[in-house]
DNA sequence: GCCAACGTTGGC
DNA sequence: GCCAACGTTGGC
C-alpha cells in the first residue's frame, strides 16, 4: 500500500488562475482542467487521491513563487473542456467515448502570508532535489516529497 | 523579448 | 523507430 497522503504541487500562471480566484470561487473549489501533457495526466488520473495535499504555485509572474496549499476534493474524471471546439484546450483527438484528458477538483485550504519565491526555494538543503527547481523543468503537476512538503510549510510559517 | 529545455509531430 | 522541425513553457 503506498502511503498517504502524497503531496503534489500544481502551475498555474495567475493572470489565468490565481490562489485568490481559487479562495474566490464557489465552495472554494475548481476542476484543474486544461492540463495537456501526458505525464502531468497520469499523475492526475492515476494517483492524486481525496484529501492529497499540492503545494499551489504562481508561474511567468514576478516574482514565481509557492503561494498556498490546496487538498485534492474530488479524484480523477474526464477533462470535459477537451470536448469543446470554442475552448482553449480543445482537442479534437479526445473522443467523448474514449477520453484522453483527465482532471481532479482542487479545494483552497490556505495562502500564505508571504509568497515563496524561487529563489528563495534555491539552494535550501532540503529541497536539493525537488522537481521544481530542477532546471528545465517544466511539468505543471509534479509529486512533491514528504520532506520537501514539510520545508516548504516550514518556511512559509505554516502547518 | 530572449532563449534553453522539453514534448510532440510527421516524413522517411 | 529515428530524428529534424516545430511549438510550448517559463525563468530571466
Amino acid at each position: 500500500m503506498a502511503e498517504r497522503p502524497k503531496f503534489w504541487l500544481v502551475k498555474t500562471e495567475p493572470d489565468c488562475f490565481s490562489i485568490d480566484d481559487l479562495a474566490r470561487a464557489p465552495r472554494q473549489t475548481t476542476c484543474w482542467s486544461g492540463v495537456r501533457n501526458y505525464q502531468a495526466r497520469n499523475y492526475m488520473r492515476d494517483e492524486m487521491k481525496l484529501g492529497d495535499r499540492v503545494l499551489f504555485y504562481h508561474s511567468s509572474t514576478d516574482p514565481p513563487a509557492i503561494v498556498g496549499v490546496a487538498t485534492v476534493a474530488r479524484e480523477s474524471y474526464p477533462d470535459h473542456t477537451a470536448w469543446d471546439a470554442k475552448d482553449d484546450h480543445y482537442d479534437p483527438k479526445s473522443p467523448q467515448d474514449n477520453p484522453r484528458w483527465f482532471m481532479v477538483d482542487l479545494k483552497f485550504e490556505q495562502k500564505f502570508a508571504e509568497p515563496l519565491p524561487l529563489e528563495r526555494l534555491r539552494g535550501l538543503p532540503a529541497l536539493q532535489e525537488m522537481e521544481l527547481l530542477r532546471k528545465g523543468s517544466r511539468l505543471s503537476v509534479q509529486p512533491v516529497r514528504a520532506a520537501e512538503f514539510a520545508a516548504v510549510l516550514k518556511l512559509a510559517g505554516v502547518k
